[in-house]
DNA sequence: GTCTATAGACAGATAGAC
DNA sequence: GTCTATCTGTCTATAGAC
C-alpha cells in the first residue's frame, strides 16, 4: 500500500512565498504578508523557517531543483543544442510570468553584497554561462554553429537577452518573447545570413 | 557680472540619493538613511521633498535630464547611428556603475504596480524602443543595416542585450561590456557575416 | 505545529520651535 | 530651512501556553 504523496506545510510556504516574493521582490515583503497567504500567524511561519533569509533561499533552490527536473524530462542531455535548449526554457517561462519576475527581481536585489542570496546569484550567473557555453562548443563541433565565434561569448550573449527581453516582456505584453529568442538564436547557425 | 553656478541643496540631496538607493533600492532603503549621507536629519530631507514617493521620482526624471544633456553634447542629433548610439551609452556606462546599477534595480522593482516608478519605466521602456527604431531606420535607409530586418524587432535586441549584459557585468566584473556589446551590433551591419 | 503576546528596532510623516 | 520630539504603524524574532 503507498502512501499518497501529501504535499507538506513546507512545500505549501515555499510555493506561496515564491508567489508573494514575486510582486515586491524579498527585501520589500514582509513574513506577515507570506503568512497571511499561507493562512497561518507570522511566528507559525517561522517555526518552518527559522528566518525570513532562510525562506528565500528555500524558495529560489526549490525552484532551481523543479526546474532541473523538469529539464531532464524535456530534453536528452545528450541531445541538447543551443536552439532547443533556448525554446524550451523559453516557452516554459512564457507560462509562468511571476517565476521569471521572482528571478528578474531577485537578481537585481542581490547585486548588494549585503542580500541573502547575493553569493547564490553571483554562482548562478557563473554555472549558468558554463553550461550554455559547453553546449555551444558542442554545437560548434557538431557543426551547427559557426566555429568562428568565441562559445563563450555565444553563451553571455544568450543569457543576456533572455534576462533582458524578459524585462520588456514584464513590462509591456506586447513582447513575443519566444520568437524574438529563436530569431536571435538562428542568426548563430551554420549557414545563416 | 555673472552668478556662479551653485548647487543647490536640492540638487545635492538627488545625487546622494541616487548613490543610496543605487545599493539596495528604493524600497529597502530609509530616508533615514539618505539624511544621514547627506548630513541632515530626516525631517530636514522631507522639507524639500514631500514624501519619500517624490524622492525617487525626482531621482530619476533628474538623471535622464542629465544623460539627455550629455548625449546631446556627445552626438549629433542628425548623425546618430546605432553603432554610435549603443558605443556612446555604453562606454557612459563604464565609468557609472553605480546609475546603472540604479537603473537595473529600481527598473525590476518598478514592475510592480503599486511603485511609485512604475508608470515612469513602462513609459520609459517604450520610449527607448521608439528612438532606437527610428535610429535603425535611418540605418537602414542609409544602407548601413540590412534592410531585410525589422527595425523594431532590432531596437528591441539591441535593448535587451544592453540591459542584459549590464547585469552580468554588475555581478561578475570579467565582462567587457563595450566589446561584447559593439560586436554584436556589428552584427547588423550589411556585409557582415 | 500553531497560537497569543510582546519585545525591540525602525519606518514615513507631522507639529511646532527657532 | 533645519531642528527635536513624537505619532502611528510595521518589521523580524522570541517566549511561552496549548
Amino acid at each position: 500500500m503507498t502512501i499518497a504523496p501529501r504535499r507538506t506545510r513546507r512545500e505549501e510556504i515555499i510555493e506561496i512565498a515564491a508567489r508573494v516574493f514575486a510582486k515586491t521582490g524579498f527585501r520589500a515583503t514582509s513574513l506577515a504578508e507570506v503568512a497571511a497567504e499561507v493562512g497561518v500567524s507570522q511566528p507559525g511561519l517561522l517555526h518552518h523557517f527559522k528566518t525570513k533569509d532562510a525562506l528565500i533561499l528555500a524558495v529560489l533552490q526549490q525552484r532551481d531543483a523543479e526546474d532541473e527536473e523538469w529539464m531532464a524530462g524535456a530534453l536528452d542531455p545528450d541531445d541538447v543544442t543551443l536552439e532547443t535548449w533556448v525554446r524550451v526554457i523559453a516557452e516554459r517561462n512564457l507560462g509562468q510570468p511571476g517565476l521569471v519576475r521572482l528571478f528578474t527581481l531577485t537578481a537585481a536585489e542581490s547585486l548588494d553584497a549585503d542580500h541573502p542570496a547575493h553569493e547564490y546569484f553571483s554562482q548562478r550567473h557563473l554555472h549558468s554561462r558554463a553550461a550554455l557555453t559547453a553546449i555551444v562548443r558542442r554545437d560548434q563541433e557538431a557543426g551547427r554553429v559557426h566555429t568562428d565565434l568565441d562559445p563563450e561569448v555565444v553563451a553571455i550573449e544568450v543569457l543576456a537577452m533572455m534576462n533582458g527581453l524578459q524585462l520588456f516582456w514584464l513590462s509591456a505584453g506586447d513582447v513575443d518573447l519566444v520568437g524574438l529568442l529563436m530569431a536571435h538564436v538562428r542568426r548563430y547557425r551554420t549557414g545563416a545570413a
